[in-house]
DNA sequence: TTGAAGTGCATGCAAACGCATAAACCTTGG
DNA sequence: CCAAGGTTTATGCGTTTGCATGCACTTCAA
């Protein structure tokens, strides 16, 4: 039996490894019509907000450094896709919001997207394992909760 | 009942989320004596293969552009942790391989790093959770099997 | 009220990236 | 044996990134 230790390093490389050949496919695939993928989460990202939305907010949910993503919200406003004006509420604060021409052009990607995604996802994965996946991921990317009972053993192996 | 499309479009978007929020995380505890995440991933990779490798060998596990993992190898071979040379048997290849320096830093980084691992997901996740994500993992980086039945439905949700 | 510390975003600059393509080398059909 | 075409890695070049820092504004304590 493997450690705890060794257990979740192993799965951590497992959802590396995931993560990369699933994002090669997608890159891969003609969705992205003239955006890229990093444009293209910042698009989502404030598709799913119903009001506008400050930058330090966008950064949270977006990795990239904040000056890159400052720039990359830029080039988007420069090309009519985000508006960006000033916080009523707060002089050095900044409002973020789809236009109607980023709204359009989030969906249509989205939808091409999306259809590679449930491809990709859906001929991999049984609709249970689709869900423990979804709650795995949620688990991960809350806070740490049960106090971690890693027996601090010797892992020979060095971890990805 | 979610339809399976819109299962697998949620699910993604829990990995990625997982994917960045763990990222972050890494990324903030020191490990990383002066080696970068993507300079890891490449040494981490060498450490696992016995024999030297070429380069297109590398650039299937290591997400980067192969002219980026040229240069991102040129500059480890600059600081003495990778070996690079001719392949004998094809003029063109390259066999890349750890130098001792290099596999020294990959433990000395590794070891570090996999502690952070483990105490990541092992204060999130159970044994048995642990277990699901790497096979889930697998399965993911692996070849489409199960002729996908993904139903043709509408979605309304776009995404991510 | 006011000065000091803190916060939110932008900018200068060097480093790193991706795309297109070159250069060197293999392979294969004729 | 050779030319045509495929592979493998490297390089030119414009774009994007991260780090450090600046600027403007807010907050808070005295």
């Amino acid at each position: 039996m493997r450690g705890r230790a060794r257990l979740a390093n192993d799965a951590w490389e497992a959802l590396l490894t995931a993560h990369a050949s699933l994002l090669r496919q997608f890159a891969a695939e003609g969705s992205w019509q003239d955006v890229s993928m990093r444009e293209y989460d910042v698009l989502y990202t404030l598709s799913k907000c119903d009001e506008p939305v400050r930058i330090g907010e966008l950064h949270r949910h977006v990795l990239l450094s904040q000056p890159a993503l400052s720039r990359l919200v830029d080039r988007l406003v420069e090309r009519g896709l985000v508006e960006r004006d000033a916080d009523p509420a707060d002089g050095r604060g900044v409002r973020l919001a789809l236009t109607e021409a980023g709204r359009a052009r989030q969906r249509e990607v989205g939808r091409r997207h999306g259809l590679s995604v449930a491809r990709a996802l859906g001929s991999r994965l049984s609709s249970e394992e689709l869900r423990q996946l979804e709650a795995i991921g949620l688990k991960l990317a809350g806070p740490a909760t049960s106090d971690d009972p890693t027996t601090t053993d010797r892992n020979e192996e060095t971890p990805r």
